[in-house]
DNA sequence: ATAAGTTTGTGAATGATTTCACAAGCGTCA
DNA sequence: TGACGCTTGTGAAATCATTCACAAACTTAT
């Protein structure tokens, strides 16, 4: 299959929110104009990225919104649960850990994971944090499929490179500065700094 | 001047992270093949990047490393400091509230606010729980630069109407779906569903 | 002072993404 | 049935972003 955009994926997780909510108010069927105008962007946009995957509209009616909804979720892989484990049980991995809104998309937190003795055994909302130490063995049975990276940049690296060995294909990172995926892993960055800088930009360059 | 991509921010900010690296270990001048190498680009890209703002290298030589920090530093807005509130004081705001590396960059937390009076007046590491009623009365005396928004989804776009309202420019918004920037209000959102989203599709759709 | 070796800054070329624009398909209604 | 109104799917065009490639400018060595 062509590869698809980042900017693309982006947007069919947004379609994907919006459906949501249209199927639950009882809509049937929506037009790639709808969707458009609640993703702020344009029907054509709509109608290119829906037509990379296969054509799943009717002409003079628009989509089925629960038919585009099993497509959709059958192209972003959430069909499925995911199982996810947290490295780090600070401030940011505590929150992430405790956060509903994961499970409701599809992503279930199985285990949280911190290198410090004084914090192995706390529980974390019904999570007991276990001992990184056992990371590779735990992998090996419970086969996370997501890691996601919540410890201090010091040694971020090298946990990255443990998670793409023990066999986890994907990382979500909080670590701020420069990290590279390893091999074979899918990683994305959330780097919140940056985006303070972003808005900083703004806040300084505008008109 | 003419509009720059929000790629090139991104970019910019990594510079910015590498050249602080460099400056601390007292490299003096560094080329954009340095720089292209640490972040994962072309030197081709660094340049023009640079090359949007002016031009502060020396042929056969490279960029010194000061000026260039604080050309960067210049061009960013972040050779000042900016006021940031938290609005929500619950698990993710928190977590961004007692963040020390956000002052590192020159963003300092000054004010949390949350609406639970069971919340408000208790101690969130150096901050006292503001209430949010009084938001509006702080931002006139306070002039909050960003508003830090963590609040749930329910009201979330009355209170981004809120904080533009009080004459903040700027949001960093991490509510999960959609959230519309007031008018003349920069806004970014982090989006963490989707990132996992993003991942579950990279896990999918891999080769 | 000259030659050799680097590295910048930037037009031009290429590649990627978005927007345009419209034929073709579908539902409705007379 | 046929005409009408709406909306899709998609080539073509336009816009936007990245990469190429090289003259010009600088440093260093001799
Ligand atoms: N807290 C935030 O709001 C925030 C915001 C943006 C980025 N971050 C980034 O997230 C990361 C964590 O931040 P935090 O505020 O939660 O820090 P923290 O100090 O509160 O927590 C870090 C935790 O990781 C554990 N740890 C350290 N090394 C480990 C290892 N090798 N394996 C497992 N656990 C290990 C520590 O014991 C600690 O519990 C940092 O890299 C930070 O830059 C945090
Ligand atoms: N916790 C996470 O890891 C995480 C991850 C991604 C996204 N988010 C998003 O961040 C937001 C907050 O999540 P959380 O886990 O911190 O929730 P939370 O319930 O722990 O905290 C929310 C806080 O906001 C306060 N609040 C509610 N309405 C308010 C208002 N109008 N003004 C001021 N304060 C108000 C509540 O009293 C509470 O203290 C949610 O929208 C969530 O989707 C959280």
């Amino acid at each position: 299959m062509k590869r698809i955009a980042e900017s693309t994926v982006r947007r069919l997780s947004i379609y994907l929110g919006f459906l949501e909510d249209i199927n639950r108010r009882g809509t049937t069927t929506v037009s790639s104009e709808q969707l458009a105008k609640l993703g702020g962007t344009t029907s054509a946009q709509v109608r290119k990225d829906l037509s990379l995957f296969g054509s799943f509209g009717k002409r003079g009616l628009g989509y089925s919104v629960a038919e585009l909804l099993g497509r959709l979720r059958q192209i972003m892989g959430l069909e499925r649960r995911w199982r996810v484990c947290i490295i780090g049980a600070g401030k940011i991995g505590a929150a992430l850990a405790q956060f509903e809104g994961f499970a409701q998309r599809g992503f279930d937190v199985v285990a949280v994971y911190d290198s410090n003795p004084a914090r192995i055994g706390e529980m974390l909302g019904e999570l007991r944090i276990r001992d990184v130490a056992f990371l590779e063995r735990d992998a090996e049975t419970e086969k996370f499929d997501i890691a996601v990276l919540a410890i201090p940049p010091r040694g971020a690296q090298k946990m990255a490179d443990r998670v793409g060995r023990a066999g986890i294909g994907a990382i979500l990172n909080f670590v701020a500065g420069q990290l590279t995926a390893p091999p074979k892993v899918a990683m994305r960055t959330v780097d919140m700094a940056m985006e303070l800088e972003a808005l900083s930009f703004a806040l300084t360059n505008r008109d």
